[in-house]
RNA sequence: GCGGAUGUAGCGAAGUGGUCAAACGUGCUGGCUUCAGGAGCCAGUUGCUUAGUGCAUUCGCAGGUUCGAAUCCUGCCAUCCGCACCA
């Protein structure tokens, strides 16, 4: 088979008959299939893509087979750094960069075989699609979610722009590992601080995975607590201090102070030791923020030469700033205490006092929850207790009260680069800070501009800069800062279910219709950056009375990445396997499939052409299986087994076990290739089965069957599903389980005498018979025939029968029913359970009474046992 | 330190209280077929043992619950990921 022509040539079929264009209207349920889109990079589709995007067509091609009607799109989030660095590099301006790379990589993914709507497709530097951007931030500005403020920001050199705190890792930027440095910039934030424990407590309702879920809370990170406030000693200034541990609070001896807290000049203004804690101040900021912030960094401080009064025991207490204090953390000041590890070694560092105030219940020290002493009124009252009374007792003082603490800060969306939104913001000297009006929008990102690799082109080019207010019309400037990238993608998503639409953002009832996305698929990368961002930026609008709906993604899930030589591919590495070599090499599906394969979906996978063979083998199979002769009939055999494939093949896919999937499909190949006689019906249920894993392929059997249309449009084959009397399926199970013991041992023993066969089956049936017992009493109304039967079988190893073990497993003896059967009619049950076997297993089956053993030891053990023999 | 996961053949990976631990794939070993093969078929791949059956051991380690545990509970150990001087 040629896969390529193949692949070829359905593509070609479906592409013309618009096969997966998405109708806004229709009596079907809804799926909204969404994959995270992926950003052009130029180096075109590698196989952690094919992988990601396989996952989520396999999942729309099988909805859409269940009858779901699947909105499945595709997308590009085409702003962002590279583009630009292309531009300052190698002279290729910005936006040809990527309409070169979105037009690769849109050709790769059509070649691929994903069943997008292409109709649908959307780039976020187009200005219809970032026009919404910059009409949001208005709204936004309009609200107060979208503000300006000076503030110690993370700047990345290298990049040349600042980043917002999720996008700085461990010192670094997430985009160019350059090294993070702190400067003092105004800058615009959006405050999703203000949904902090709205998007917190909704983290619940999410069906993610756990480690996102946690990622998502941990970088909330909310802490509830208290504020103290201390007085400074001989004024009336107030220092408020957040702990967590207000319990200690008769242990403070000394306040820290993070050295660039405003109230630090405030309190040394004129004192004999300001130029010292200048000179401190000077030095430690200057320090980088990610070094000072390592956690074996020596602790450094400086006495204020001030004293504050603790509110808990109305001493003095010194006040003293240290460079381990972090400004953006509670209130910037910290009460320290003999039980944090860091008071204690900074206190013995500079000789300050230390005073204990919890002991455990055993009298011994301890600085987790204890018993407080030396603490006043609240002296013998354990941790737990005391906290909610100091609250109280401090509150009726005026002194301070509960807080709540997150971790979370403003989301900082501007960029001092070019190739992104530009923000709609106009200053005007008259009427200050404006934001451009829903009419004059979009601000286009103007194209004659020069890349220099020096500051933010925008702010170079003055057509753009000067402009006129919009309010008064007098000469005013333009915002030259952009927007973060991640407000592109911040509701994508949205813009799919109309994105050509010139009036509005979003067709608010086709967004009604669609959202929210009912499964999100995408890497663990995101994992606090686009999915916090989202889910901000759903809630915001739903609070512009524009969304009805509280989170955009109900399901998510992470594929795992592919590697090559243990390594995640890369192009520094030089590992990339690309789809184009594959494609070439083994074909698509092929290697679709390997991957689906080789691994949950979850799971990281290796690259190796070992593993892609076992797919080529399997292909191969599949071929001679489907050239097989076929008649009007099938084997009985194999029309069972098909009937259970259709079950395990459709629970594994809506459970996102995709391998598993591809594992019983490649046994039933197994199966039809050891069978003789197959009809051409259950070659094409087979054919419907392989359809979202190997859609080329699986079209071309469908042809070949001779079948009309494509087999992608048909429906999900349904499993027959009999109804029948649970005793007698409980028969039929034991009898299966007989059946093929007893097929063991005459294949492989050559045994003939049934009474051996009774010996070996007996003592194999011990520990079955509970669990059958167990569960026909849990399942079956009426079991008696068949509880009689078991209860009759002698275990004759262990010298117990069933009758002993049943009341163990019951203490309710009033929940085993009443044995009202006779022999007769217990022969009955065995008789059709003998039918229905024969039809199972396609053989005959006889049952025997045991008569006239030789062996006496049988015959004591299978008192006129019926059993079956299968010829 | 906090949070989340994972631990089963040489490797990847099924099995999540009971028919059988190791399906399926790959690798390795032997045999058959072939001019040849990066092709196909058959058998084997924890140990002892058999003509065939069988027996013992085994799911990171140690306990516990159960008639029965890879699976549930407790405690350790190891690896991976995220956050972290968070007061």
């Amino acid at each position: 088979m040629d896969h390529r022509a193949i692949a070829a040539k359905w593509q070609e079929k479906w592409s013309k008959l618009n096969l997966f264009r998405t109708k806004d209207k229709s009596k079907k349920p809804k799926f909204y299939n969404l994959e995270m889109f992926p950003y052009p990079s130029g180096y075109g589709l590698h196989m952690g893509h094919v992988r990601n995007f396989s996952i989520g067509d396999t999942v729309a091609r099988y909805k859409r087979m269940r009858g779901f009607n699947v909105l499945y799109p595709m997308g590009f989030d085409a702003f962002g750094l590279p583009a630009e660095n292309a531009a300052i590099k190698d002279k290729i301006h910005p936006k040809e960069y990527t309409e070169k790379a979105m037009e690769g990589l849109r050709k790769s993914l059509k070649r691929v075989g994903l069943s997008y709507d292409w109709k649908r497709e959307l780039a976020t530097c187009h200005p219809e699609y970032y026009k919404w951007n910059q009409y949001f931030f208005t709204k936004f500005f309009e609200k107060g979610l979208a503000y300006k403020k000076k503030a110690p920001i993370n700047w990345c050199p290298s990049c040349g722009t600042v980043l917002a705190n999720e996008q700085v890792v461990d010192g670094k930027c997430w985009r160019c590992e350059g090294k993070v440095e702190v400067k003092e910039l105004e800058q615009w934030f959006f405050k999703i601080t203000d949904y902090a424990e709205e998007l917190l407590k909704d983290v619940e309702k999410l069906a993610w995975p756990d480690r996102i879920k946690a990622m998502q809370r941990n970088w909330i990170g909310k802490s509830e607590g208290t504020t103290v406030q201390f007085k400074v000693a001989e004024t009336n200034k107030l220092l408020p201090v957040f702990t967590t541990r207000v319990d200690t609070l008769f242990s403070v001896t000394f306040l820290v102070i993070a050295p660039e807290h405003p109230l630090v000049a405030e309190l040394i203004r004129g004192a004999q030791k300001e130029k010292e804690v200048q000179d401190f101040v000077r030095r430690v900021v200057l320090e980088e923020k990610f070094d000072r912030a390592a956690q074996d960094k020596e602790k450094e401080g400086l006495f204020l030469g001030k004293y504050a009064i603790n509110p808990g025991t109305n001493e003095k207490i010194p006040i003293w700033i240290a460079n381990f204090v972090l400004m953006d953390y509670g209130t910037g000041i910290v009460m320290a205490d003999a039980h944090d590890a860091r008071d204690r070694l900074f206190a013995k560092k500079y000789n300050l006092p230390l005073k204990k105030v919890l002991k455990s219940e055993d009298g011994q020290d301890t600085d987790e929850y204890g018993i407080l002493y030396n603490s006043g009124e609240f002296s013998g009252l354990r941790s737990e207790e005391a906290i909610p009374k100091i609250q109280e007792w401090i509150k009726s003082k005026g002194a301070g009260e509960r807080t709540v603490n997150y971790k979370l800060r403003d989301w900082l969306v501007s960029r001092q680069r070019y190739w992104g939104t530009p923000i709609p913001i106009v200053y005007c000297q008259k009427c200050g800070t404006v934001s451009v009006p829903e009419k004059e929008l979009p601000v286009k990102l103007p194209e004659q501009v020069e890349f220099t690799g020096k500051g933010n082109p925008l702010a170079n080019t003055l057509s753009f800069v000067n402009t006129k207010c919009p309010n008064c019309k007098s000469p005013a400037k333009r915002e030259t800062d952009t927007m973060d990238t991640f407000v592109d993608s911040s509701w994508y998503y949205l813009r799919y279910c109309s994105p050509r639409n010139k009036k509005v953002a979003f067709d608010a009832e086709k967004v009604k219709y669609w959202l929210p996305v009912d499964q999100y698929i995408g890497g663990a990368e995101h994992a606090v950056l686009h999915l916090l961002y989202a889910r901000f930026f759903t809630k915001a609008l739903r609070d512009l009375g524009m969304l009805n709906f509280d989170e955009p993604f109900t399901a998510l899930f992470n594929q795992g990445m592919v590697l090559k030589n243990g390594e995640k591919m890369s192009k520094s590495k030089g590992n990339i396997v690309s789809q184009e070599e594959v494609e070439q090499k083994c074909g698509i599906d092929i290697a679709r499939l390997f991957m689906l394969f080789v691994a949950g979906p979850g799971k990281d996978i290796e690259w190796t052409e070992e593993g892609v063979q076992g797919s080529v083998r399997f292909m191969q199979r599949l071929e001679c299986v489907f050239e097989k002769p076929r008649g009007e009939k099938t084997d009985k055999v194999v029309e069972s087994l098909l009937n259970s494939l259709v079950k395990k093949v459709t629970l594994c896919i809506e459970s996102f076990e995709l391998n598993k999937a591809i594992v019983e499909l490649m046994a039933f190949a197994d199966a039809l290739e050891k069978r003789e006689l197959i009809s051409a019906k259950v070659l094409e249920v087979y054919a419907l089965l392989l359809a979202p894993f190997i859609p080329h392929i699986a079209e071309e059997f469908w042809e070949k069957l001779g079948k009309k249309r494509f087999v992608c449009t048909q429906k999900w084959p349904k499993a027959n599903d009999k109804k029948i009397n649970p005793a007698l399926e409980y028969a039929e199970k034991i009898i299966a389980l007989f059946v093929k013991d007893v097929q063991d041992v005459m294949t492989l023993a050559k045994v003939q005498k049934l009474s051996e066969i009774s010996l070996f089956v007996a003592q194999k049936w011990k520990h079955r018979l509970y669990a059958q017992v167990k569960k026909l009493l849990d399942s079956t109304r009426n079991p008696g025939e068949i509880l009689k039967a078991l209860m009759q079988t002698p275990l004759r190893k262990q010298g117990e029968t069933v009758t002993k073990i049943v009341p163990k497993l019951v203490q309710d003896e009033s929940r085993i029913p009443e044995f009202v059967l006779g022999q007769r009619k217990e022969l009955q049950i065995f008789e059709q359970a003998k039918q229905r076997l024969e039809k199972l297993f396609g053989c005959t089956v006889r049952i025997i009474k045991e008569q006239d053993s030789n062996e006496p030891k049988a015959k004591q053990a299978m008192p006129g046992k019926p059993a079956i023999l299968v010829k």
